[in-house]
DNA sequence: GATAAAATTGAGAATGAGTCTCAAAATAGT
DNA sequence: ACTATTTTGAGACTCATTCTCAATTTTATC
């Protein structure tokens, strides 16, 4: 956690920005878990401690924290952009059910290797890669 | 484009639906090229010739063209979602270029089966898989 | 620690892609 | 043609996200 606030920190300041209040309690929200998050989940937990912190300003940091490295935009689920920890995290990749909306996350040095071969032969430099399905976890499928 | 029509014909008969001209004006335009599409482009594209389908009914044939097996969705990009066609086509993953906005379409049976072979692990029913990366083509990382 | 300039915030209005409603029009079976 | 059913266009509606702006907070400077 604290690894984090300095990464964040660090961007910030070098960007002329300051690590208000707002952004400090959205930065322990985002990272006080492991789990995949949206804006209104995110606004309900905070919520619970501070009733102080605005969606715009949810909205206006994740930017920062995307920027800063510390997250990245993964799935679009139910109509809302969702994001996930990446500072320390391995790659991923996600099964997500279409009616319930839960998301697995699976690991697959596999699914990675095979990107990898792709991208050699097409000389193409990878950045950043998603791997997913859609579908009915468990639950749903009865 | 022949072929598309009775794959689509034969789709909306199994659901009692019936080949419309507004159903059939979107399924010609849509296979009239190989691109990418989204539903503001594909409306500007058939309004260049028929200035009675509106945005509604392109929305409800969507659906529809996608449970057919005709396309499926594809990348959200610049808040839209986008699709591209199934029938004909193997499956592939993309390799979008982040500067110059380039798709390169890749064939991999080997990313399929081990989607599939992970869902499995995971009791997961995949309807549709996506897979794909970020970073930069040849022309644009030199 | 007071002051002022600059950045940031909360609240709610605005935007816009996608969905829904419903009366009118098209379709298929008889 | 006649009727029942499906489909359509138009526009109202939803809801996630973005924008606006006056009020507040922050930081640098005294």
């Amino acid at each position: 956690m604290e690894k984090e606030k300095l990464v964040f920190e660090k961007y910030l300041v070098s960007k002329g920005l300051k690590l208000t209040k707002p952004r400090k309690i959205i930065l322990d929200t985002v990272f006080a878990t492991h789990e995949h998050f949206n804006v209104d989940g995110l606004y309900d937990q905070i919520r619970k401690k501070h009733k102080d912190v605005s969606r715009a300003t949810i909205y206006r940091t994740i930017p920062l924290l995307v920027e800063s490295g510390l997250i990245k935009q993964s799935l679009r689920c139910l109509a809302k952009d969702h994001y996930e920890h990446t500072y320390g995290h391995d790659r991923h990749l996600h099964l997500i059910c279409e009616k319930c909306g839960k998301i697995i996350e699976v690991e697959s040095k596999e699914a990675e290797s095979i990107l990898k071969k792709l991208a050699k032969i097409h000389n193409f430099d990878i950045k950043e890669y998603n791997v997913g399905a859609k579908g009915l976890c468990r639950k749903c499928s009865d």
